[in-house]
DNA sequence: CATGAATGAGATTTCATTCAT
DNA sequence: TATGAATGAAATCTCATTCAT
């Protein structure tokens, strides 16, 4: 009996997948989390080959290893958020309406997606070493700064925005804005004493945002 | 001075110096460049005792280990800050001038000290958890809410700030504006192709953070 | 075996297993003897790896370290006593042969299994602090306090034995007289100038312990 | 201010005592808590150090080594029981009372010095190999052994036991059957999930031990 | 006599990766 | 394709002892 169902478990265990295609998405979502929850050096491949369920062996055979699995989930990440950003038409927008979606746009996208900010901050640490290698990423351009470029010039031909402003220096401003909030509200939580994290406070967050980027650029 | 210690040779292999003060701070200062160069996990005790040409019985003889270590580099990180906040005297200033002052400041800290930048960037990876074991980081109370209070309340009297500003989101602000850009310079560089540790980035960057501020507070 | 295996020289040095009860195996009692011989504290994993030529690594894959593995040990040493014990049949027997034939069979346990003796000791210094935490442990019940009890009450009905005899006091009784002799064998013998482990000694020791325990039972 | 203080502090901490017996005796008395709480290898000579608040030096001085401080603390266990036994006289006891005295000063004994219990098992797990090293103990001869013969004798002689009892192997039986009870009360208590610490367990063993012995010897 | 900072050797534990099946 | 046992290198941490003062 004991044998049998020493067997029957053989059996049960092994071949959960026989779907490579799965077995590689698996292996990536679980990577995300892994490396979301505990950086790039915090991250055990042991725990990654659990979460996904999967043999981790499978890792080097998809991935190559511990590197190619992290630069592989970087890129996947960066690929989220530039289609999403291509999801965004503002081509008929007045330039105000236009700006104040752009921004809540970032702020929300960071609001719902914690992994790109956590893997931001890993490759921050690392000096960008593995997003410099990725020709992938460096070919995935932003359409939000195409998208500035044109609110702003359109803004201050209607006089309603300043003049003179920079695409990329605005687009940092309005991702700072919020990609600061988010990634650091821990410690500012605890040095204000204050729930940054409660959702009156980021809404809150939401409307300061808006209100100094236009309050910036409206004459 | 690294180099004149080398050059001393061999005879500086060991840290004669029987000067306890002297090791513990060697050690500290080893520790804050390790960590803020390769992040908590990262980092490596071997390292620091090598660094600080101290035996690596040392650190576990002062701080208890490597994460007393961490803990004690958090905690002199924020002292320091704290400490050169402390020199900011903006009490005579008119409200747009010391709103200025105050904005640069805390660009020009950054700027001078990216070990403050990269230990905040892995205590936020770490969910703060360090910092808020940390009771002497939590009683150090920045006086920089304070002087923003201060500076809003009269700059709204004179009617020449927007009122109803909460201090701490204007902080935050502030403080995103220019943490942002320097942390994540290196993703950013290469994102867009354009250098933002240039020089002349760095200065432009200095003077759109404070119009941005300025030109958001202003009515 | 021991000798054959070791002759087999070189080519043993790995244990090519990929047999994982083996592995276990042979972690299991080179821990058994490694922490006989030496304690909880004086075990040394290298030593317990090397004598099961194994990977170090293994141990910890298998046990989770040092502490897991010596209660691995402790289990299974318990459950070879008690397996042992479940052997005994002294249900036919008269109330006199049978009480002679279980302190025998102690004595001679005792005197097979030096390595029960040694845990013993370990864990008694130890304030039994792992027994304690042992659920496995605890689950299993001597037998022996049955069987002591049933002849205890066939021997008092028959005006064999005296009346009024706590099982479990004469159990602990049974078990010190040979325990303590063994056990402290190496002290007894210096202090005394007398070899309490040579053949004869034992065999009167055996005689002695009979005679105790019929001796004071006897009416 | 604060100059003072480190003076005034340097001043009390050092030369607390400069009275060498003093320092020895402390040193002494921590060792023998620390060895009998930890083992020999548990032990740790700075936790000794700080129990006796004293310099780790001194222990280097005193005794040369953690070795020389274990075997001075077996040396002073055994010291201290031989001078017990020697207060002990029962020379014109009947046989009977005599050994009753005899076997409840044993019991006593060990109650009142767990210390003694524990080195002794410690040196037990070492083969006896400090206690083979000490000539000292080996020529502190117990007056037990001769006691016990003479009680023999004499109830021999008067018919009251039995006859043809060696007081060596009765010598081991009555430190046996109080030495086991106490040194593994722990293990015992948990596997019978009865206290057997609690002092009415103590007060009846010392009553069952009593009954034991006599019970063997007498005819 | 006394201090406690400093040391080196070695212990336990961790981890990414490879290998036999 | 999939499994998970096995590995070596290196990391963290511990400890008895020595040294400068």
């Amino acid at each position: 009996m004991v044998a049998t169902q020493e067997a029957t478990g053989k059996q049960a265990r092994r071949a959960v997948t026989r779907d490579p295609q799965r077995t590689r998405a698996a292996i990536l979502a679980a990577a995300t989390a892994e490396f979301t929850a505990n950086g790039l050096t915090g991250a055990r491949v042991d725990a990654i080959a659990t979460r996904a369920r999967v043999n981790k062996r499978m890792i080097y055979h998809y991935f190559g290893g511990k590197d190619g699995l992290y630069l592989a989930v970087l890129e996947s990440t960066y690929e989220a958020i530039r289609n999403a950003e291509l999801d965004l038409h503002l081509g008929e927008r007045d330039p105000l309406g236009g700006m104040r979606e752009l921004v809540l746009f970032t702020w929300r996208y960071f609001l719902a997606h914690p992994e790109f900010l956590s893997l931001l901050g890993t490759e921050n640490l690392n000096r960008a070493s593995y997003l410099k290698r990725s020709k992938r990423i460096r070919e995935l351009h932003s359409p939000l700064i195409g998208m500035i470029s044109g609110l702003l010039q359109r803004g201050a031909r209607d006089r309603v925005f300043r003049a003179g402003v920079d695409p990329v220096e605005l687009y940092v401003t309005i991702a700072a804005l919020g990609f600061f909030y988010l990634s650091n509200r821990h410690t500012l939580s605890t040095i204000f004493g204050r729930d940054l994290a409660a959702p009156k406070s980021i809404a809150a967050r939401g409307e300061h945002i808006v209100e100094v980027v236009l309050g910036f650029l409206r004459r």
